[in-house]
RNA sequence: GGGGCAGUGGCGGAAUGGCAGACGCAACGGACUUAAAAUCCGUCGGUAGUAGUACCGUGUGGGUUCGACUCCCACCUGCCCUACCA
């Protein structure tokens, strides 16, 4: 009887006290560092984790087996909002919340039977860990990659603080976390120089990552191509503006700065004061989704004042509009209301003038009077001055060129990616290990007084306000440089700061030198695959490759990338075919499936019943399937066969055939991860496996060597039946241990072939043939078929195609 | 508005441009059983036919090719990302 409730926890136990999973440096072999994205302990292991996690870990177990020393540590996000929550909702304290949880989420991963290396774990909430993570905020601090400014940030009032623009999602602008639409504050916050890399970042040479996540962050970054220029005001004042079409620059007939814009105030004459006020009033209330809709009709006010265009010194007014937000580009535009369409509605509903300055040569002459929306093509250059009758595909450089020549602009490059915010307004985190003191300003915490710890003793009001800011002894602190009194900064760091370098902790958790022993980074790194969901695309992924070039130029890390592979799995929904979710009641336990099926049987069902990385709707049926293969596989390799024949040759040999070219299949979807693949390979060979069984042939060599290869292929998917029988057939410990098996690639050549045959490319027999039959054999063979002559109905071929061991078609 | 991904039986899915539907689930028929479960055997895209077999069939319409689920173009549907981005 295959008993997977004690065979799995016997074999789990051994594996342990043998350290079967340990990894450490051996220069003899080859590396290879497998990762998986580490959960965040909110409680219990989801069976997402379980969908996510299994099938890393077969490829994990499959590279060791051919031969690498591997990687494949686990860990855990242990900073996070829900911990607080907890804590004002049921009074727990967020540590205790928090590290309950890791050690009921450490035991259910251990059910799953992984090769996770425990001596590697890292759980970023530990002193020990994020003692690092602020020191990296001190080597960023330190070369002016980490900066505070005054800013309008996105604020989620559910979650009592600030948010990176990456963690606002979605067209209603909600929090990444809680969903709650956010809302806009001016607020002095940390930021990380995320844009100095912003050309760096879009280059993905080299990398074996999916497109649709380079794409995301490509989109993401939004690159774009224009030119700057500065326009003067009347009174001296230069707005900088950046434009995609600085051969339009001669059509500008007004600017419009965003309400927040600096110079609003010193632009505005006093007689439009009021209704500018006003204006900024009402846009600093309307929410970000409102004033963001781009079908709304645009608003606007005239400040009074006028600039100069530099380009023809036209006295241009100025207005302030909503449709102009501070946070791209300079947050001021020059308006081409001929060619833009914004700026046409805008001009058409304040009466602006418009003047034409490109003539696309597709179109008649524009009248600006007629015009009924803007012309954005590209064309030849009129009405502007010197660069009159540029052709439209020179028009971008020259104008480019005749602005630098008179010092009012330059070719520029924009992007959307903004600096990272990196404050949180919240207890449970990484504190920025800054001190602001009233003559030196922020000084950094010195290495020697790292960590700057977490105060134990605190209280949550129900406002859920951070704890460390009603503190009454933690803040208060004395200078570093200076000595004087001084106060401690009370934000935290964004969690997503923590998970930037979790794979680097994993290298050495408990080395308390540097955040990682150099030795272990030089033989591990870099990650070879990383595997995990695509919602991190423009989140975790554009954070931890900004941080490994970040450190790469303070000469902490090196090479170009940290994860040179990546795959993401897709997502198990409930049998509903909707996402699971406790309100549903569509949730799928792993315990509970483990209790009633075993781990084993899991892991299988999982890799087979989707593609991995598109995930599919959970069916509890389905599983029974795996259930079958697990029995069959048991009974087939243990029980021998009533009344046995004794096989003939034919059988051995097309045993040999099936196993070695399964052996191929197999080996090629793991390099491939393709798992649900590997599964049905399997299933499919032991149903030939049982047919050459009940003819005779368990027992013989080529039983023993299917056997021995089966198990072997099987060890990466199940690896506790695949253990036990391993040991029961008669092998030594550990299966585990084993080489990955040769493929005998004679064996894997038919000795026959069938044929099919096509007449005008349509199936009308298929005829069988020795495997060495030459063209001409094949060709006469087809057209000898009866049913093939029938088709010709007569007629001679035309031509007919072949090729090689699959078909011939003929052609009449 | 911009960008991306996907569309194959009742379901999940398979198929280096070459036999569409491997493997599995469900369903149906049968064997074993007093019965059920488990197990085993068989059927399982549609239409016509007792059958051999024929015709149709991978979202729709075109194209390339001796041959298209696969490559190209257009469209439809669904999902995801993004968006007054200057």
């Amino acid at each position: 009887m295959y008993k997977p409730e004690e065979i799995e926890p016997k074999w789990q136990k051994q594996w342990a006290d043998d350290g079967l999973y340990h990894a450490d440096i051996n220069q003899e072999k080859p590396k290879f560092y497998a990762l998986t994205m580490l959960p965040y302990p909110s409680g219990d292991l989801h069976i997402g984790h379980w969908y996510a996690m299994t099938p890393s870990d077969a490829r994990a177990r499959f590279k060791r087996m051919q031969g690498y020393n591997v990687l494949f540590p686990m860990g855990f996000d242990a900073f996070g909002l829900p911990a607080e929550n907890a804590a004002i909702q049921r009074g727990i304290h967020p540590k205790q919340w928090t590290y309950r949880n890791i050690d009921n989420m450490r035991r259910q991963l251990k059910s799953m039977g992984a090769m996770f290396d425990w001596r590697r774990e890292a759980i970023s909430a530990d002193p020990s860990y994020y003692r690092w993570t602020q020191w990296f905020f001190i080597q960023f601090f330190k070369n002016n990659l980490a900066y505070q400014k005054q800013a309008p940030v996105d604020f989620c009032p559910n979650c009592n603080t600030t948010l990176a623009r990456e963690q606002v999602q979605g067209e209603d602008r909600h929090c990444e976390r809680c969903g709650t639409p956010v809302i806009k504050k001016n607020l002095t916050q940390w930021f990380f120089r995320t844009t100095n890399y912003a050309e760096e970042l879009l280059d993905f040479s080299g990398m074996d990552w999916p497109e649709q996540v380079q794409t995301l962050q490509t989109n993401w970054i939004n690159r774009s191509e224009g030119a700057s220029v500065v326009f003067k005001t009347e009174n001296g004042d230069s707005i900088e503006v950046f434009t995609t079409r600085p051969d339009t620059l001669w059509g500008a007939t007004f600017m419009v700065l965003a309400p927040e814009h600096p110079l609003v105030e010193k632009v505005t004459t006093p007689a439009q004061k009021p209704a500018v006020e006003s204006y900024q009033e009402q846009a600093k209330h309307m929410g970000d989704i409102q004033r963001e809709s781009a079908d709304r009709e645009k608003t606007g006010v005239f400040t009074g004042g006028y600039a100069i265009n530099p380009v023809n010194d036209k006295k241009i007014p100025i207005w302030i509009a909503d449709y102009v937000l501070m946070s791209y580009g300079t947050g001021a535009i020059m308006a081409v209301p001929a060619h833009d369409q914004r700026d046409f509605e805008f001009a058409r509903k304040y009466d602006l003038p418009i003047e034409v300055v490109i003539q696309p040569a597709d179109q008649n002459p524009i009248n600006p009077a007629e015009m009924d929306a803007a012309v954005p093509a590209s064309g030849e250059m009129v009405n502007s001055g010197p660069l009159t009758g540029t052709p439209g595909d020179q028009a971008f450089d020259r104008a480019v060129e005749y602005i630098a020549e008179r010092g009012v602009g330059d070719k520029s490059i924009n992007y959307r990616l903004r600096d990272w915010l990196i404050s949180r307004q919240r207890y449970w985190g990484a504190p920025i290990p800054i001190i602001h003191c009233p003559k030196c300003g922020a000084v950094a915490v010195p290495n020697e007084d790292l960590p700057v710890e977490l105060p134990e003793d605190v209280e949550w009001l129900p406002t859920g306000e951070s704890p460390l800011k009603l503190h009454p002894t933690w803040r208060m602190t004395t200078c570093p440089q200076c000595g004087g009194e001084a106060e401690r900064e009370t934000d935290t760091m964004d969690t997503f700061m923590c998970s930037s370098w979790y794979h680097l902790r994993y290298l050495s958790p408990d080395y308390d030198q540097y955040p990682f022993d150099p030795k272990e980074y030089d033989y591990w790194m870099p990650v070879d695959t990383y595997t995990g969901g695509i919602e991190h695309a423009t989140m975790h992924l554009i954070y931890t490759r900004f941080f490994h070039k970040a450190c790469r130029d303070l000469g902490i890390t090196k090479g170009k990338e940290p994860m040179l592979q990546l795959r993401n799995q897709g997502m198990v929904l409930g049998e509903d075919n909707e996402k699971m979710s406790k309100s549903r009641g569509n949730v799928i336990s792993p315990d509970d499936l483990v209790a009633e099926y075993g781990a084993d049987t899991v892991r299988a069902y999982l890799m087979f019943f989707a593609r991995w990385e598109l995930g599919a709707p959970w069916n509890s049926s389905g599983i029974e399937g795996s259930v079958r293969w697990l029995r069959k596989v048991w009974y087939a390799f243990l029980e021998p066969v009533k009344n046995a024949k004794s096989a003939n040759k034919d059988v051995l040999r097309d045993l040999r055939r099936k196993v070695h070219q399964t052996l191929q299949s197999v080996t090629r979807d793991f390099e491939n991860l393709g798992f649900n693949t590997i599964v049905s390979g399997l299933m499919e060979l032991l149903n030939e496996m049982t047919t050459a069984k009940s003819a005779g042939a368990f027992g013989t060599d080529a039983w023993q060597e299917a056997q021995s290869i089966y198990l072997r292929m099987m060890a990466p998917v199940c690896p506790h039946i695949a253990e036990e029988l391993w040991q029961k057939t008669g092998h030594d410990y550990s299966i585990h241990t084993q080489p990955w098996p040769e493929v005998d690639v004679a064996a894997t050549k038919e000795d026959e072939i069938t044929l099919i045959v096509q007449v005008n490319g349509k199936l009308r027999d298929r005829i069988t043939l020795p495997a060495n039959v030459s063209e001409e054999q094949a060709k006469a063979a087809a057209l000898d078929s009866e049913n093939v002559q029938h088709f010709m109905e007569g007629k001679p071929p035309k031509k007919v195609i072949y090729v090689p061991g699959r078909l011939v078609n003929i052609v009449v």
